[in-house]
DNA sequence: CGATTTTGACCGGCGC
DNA sequence: GCGCCGGTCAAAATCG
């Protein structure tokens, strides 16, 4: 498969203190620009997703056909089981060879599962030595449990969302049997709330300290990077998860725009 | 002192 | 019915 290298550097000056050395055209530019990339990662996220489609189609049934078939394996009676984990290896391993820093595959995308709660997958790569189970999204998560699993090595972590009491949401974390530098979180049900009281806390510039070091994530992954190497990363990682970020980029550039023109 | 993490115990589903 | 396994609970420990 093609790999896709995407330029997560957003060449923005997120701290509140330069937002009046920047012009309105130059944030002009600077919107068109993000539109055009906005649509270039729609593109090839699309073209990625039935690259993804194809060869899961194909690998499954190259796998059912001669790992598994019956008569090779009489002692494998339960083809449920093994079809959910053939599965979840032949998602893994187009995940992982996407060559991305992130990706995000959910149950929508998938022809193979259909819980009754919405499911989606993460996969974040960190560095081999983090040993960390935390993923930052944004939220509030409260770890309540973890378990060493069977069918990897590495343990998993059981997070539920602390934001708000109501949240229904829960997070597994898990390191990739694969590829020990890829994190693999697994996001059950959906939010009933807003990241941490802001659609788009990312891009809120006033948004305090504070807010983001409730974040018990968040505080043991910064490992000593200013706060807004931590922004300019998080919006990394929401530009590479979510192709409709940059439009909401060009939103909040817009109203910034407004601005600075009644100024 | 309250919030969060850790970790062993417990529970329920599933296959045999 | 039994054992395995994933998920959750809850008390103790830790942190800010």
């Amino acid at each position: 498969m093609e790999s896709t290298c995407v330029d997560t550097s957003l060449h923005l000056n997120v701290g509140p203190r330069d937002s009046q050395a920047i012009s309105a055209e130059d944030l002009v530019q600077e919107l068109h620009r993000l539109s055009s990339e906005n649509q270039k990662l729609t593109e090839s996220l699309t073209h990625m997703r039935e690259n993804c489609k194809l060869l899961k189609k194909q690998l499954s049934q190259a796998m059912i056909k001669n790992t598994y078939s019956p008569e090779r394996d009489p002692a494998n009676q339960s083809s449920k089981k093994r079809k959910a984990e053939t599965d979840a290896c032949i998602d893994n391993m187009i995940s992982i060879s996407g060559n991305t820093e992130c990706s995000n595959i959910t149950d929508e995308d998938s022809s193979f599962r259909r819980p009754a709660t919405k499911v989606s997958r993460v996969l974040v790569r960190t560095q081999a030595s983090d040993t960390g189970l935390y993923v930052r999204d944004g939220y509030q998560w409260r770890k309540y449990g973890q378990k060493v699993t069977r069918d990897n090595p590495s343990p998993r972590a059981y997070f539920r969302c602390s934001f708000a009491p109501s949240c229904p949401v829960k997070k597994k974390v898990q390191k990739s049997a694969e590829d020990p530098t890829v994190l693999v979180a697994t996001y059950e049900g959906e939010h009933n709330h807003g990241r941490h009281g802001s659609e788009l806390p990312l891009l809120a510039s006033n948004q305090s300290q504070d807010d983001g070091a409730r974040d018990s994530g968040l505080m043991a992954e910064n490992g000593g990077k200013s706060t807004q190497q931590c922004l300019v990363q998080q919006m990394a990682t929401s530009l590479t998860r979510d192709p409709n970020f940059t439009a909401a980029l060009a939103t909040a550039i817009s109203g910034r725009i407004l601005n600075l023109a009644s100024n």
